[in-house]
DNA sequence: CCTACCGATCGGTAGG
DNA sequence: CCTACCGATCGGTAGG
């Protein structure tokens, strides 16, 4: 199983597999993976500014060194962070809207793909993270647009190819299929979007709320849209 | 012209009125807004933290000792600005829904309304000032409250008032005036407002393509809610 | 005497 | 792994 040279001259930084394959060490994965609770915790608390080195490795309990080992600098770190969290986003944004097009009952379909996309952007993690990106916009510019892209992007690419369809099925009228996702998204979401943005501090809309603002945004779309 | 006796004990620190009643010194007036004009232009470029005080004074002109001078320290210098442009922004929210309910053609007078919010909401400085308020909103939560109350806020509540009286005289359908409001604001502002928080640097639409957003967002709002 | 303003420098804290 | 410390920069204030 040719173990590698301990005195190779060109290791890589850091080997997928350690010696003897025995896999990454797991001290650096539990150190990897404390840093990264320690920092999401505080970077969406507090943004990247008002977010020091020191503060992450105390609350992780590893030392500064540490997470520069493991991360290389601040900015590394954070862009991981936040690449990570933007794919899970993406990969939910594609699921939620799958099998629309053919729904049999199409206003029962959209009103529970409303109610599951307000109640999965308005949980707190996520409000933070799209207020965090939003904050970081101006030092981080391909990281937000990476993520506005791949998660309101994709879901709203996603709505337009599955309200084309319908257009031509005649199931609504939207002729303008990426103007009605647009339409949709801001109807069933932009209210509680907003608010957060200008008092992240404040209560979240119950869950009754939020079926309640999602039903009234879809109504209303099927109002203006529908068949 | 009874001047004032200069050995007066009680001088105010400020006087509105300087001896011969020749009014507060020109030279505090030019300072004051030398500093008001480049902080202005720093904060909304680069946001609260990242703009220094020694910056702003290198930009107007003026010795840091004239900052603190005229406005006690950062954070009311901040604050001072802010509130000036909210109750600007307070005042036009007003008149924009002015005769709205008493409009003989009620389509033509919202895509009217429509086309002058989304150009006024549009224009680069009110962006920025949304989303410095917004960036700001950990560090001055108060001001996004009053900004938030004062700006969309107070525009919400005159449509809210006149989508009511249109409802009660049977020109529009919304039994739930506040509701429609928010769908009116979000089908016309939404993408605008949106997209800009995540590409602080991108063009903004043309004013051919922000009243076709305007139209469209109005018609989907007439299409669901008109009488 | 006052106000406005200057050059110089303070203590404290950030990332690394 | 920790303490100590660096070069740089911040908001705020000193004397004149």
């Amino acid at each position: 199983m040719g173990d590698s040279d301990v005195s190779d001259r060109h290791p890589p930084l850091r080997a997928p597999l350690g010696p003897r394959d025995r896999g990454p060490d797991p001290r650096t994965l539990r150190t990897r993976a404390a840093v990264a609770e320690a920092a999401t915790t505080l970077f969406l608390q507090r943004g990247y500014q008002d977010t020091g080195v020191d503060e992450i490795a105390a609350l992780a309990k590893v030392s500064k060194r540490s997470i520069y080992n493991n991360y290389g600098d601040k900015e590394s770190l954070f862009t991981e962070l936040v690449l990570g969290f933007t794919s899970t986003a993406g990969e939910f944004a594609d699921r939620l809207v799958t099998g629309l097009a053919e729904a049999a009952d199409l206003p029962q379909a959209l009103h529970e793909l409303g109610r599951r996309h307000l109640r999965t952007v308005a949980r707190p993690e996520v409000l933070r993270l799209r207020r965090l990106i939003i904050l970081e916009a101006g030092r981080f510019p391909a990281l937000a647009e990476e993520y506005y892209r791949s998660a309101p992007g994709r879901v709203m690419a996603a709505l337009t190819e599955a309200f084309a369809l319908l257009h031509a099925r005649g199931a609504l009228t939207a002729p303008n299929p990426r103007r009605a996702a647009e339409h949709f998204s801001y109807l069933v979401l932009g209210s509680t979007l907003d608010s957060f943005l200008f008092a992240p501090e404040a209560d979240l809309p119950t869950p009754t709320e939020l079926d309640r603002l999602a039903d009234d945004g879809v109504t209303a779309f099927l109002a203006a849209y529908g068949g």
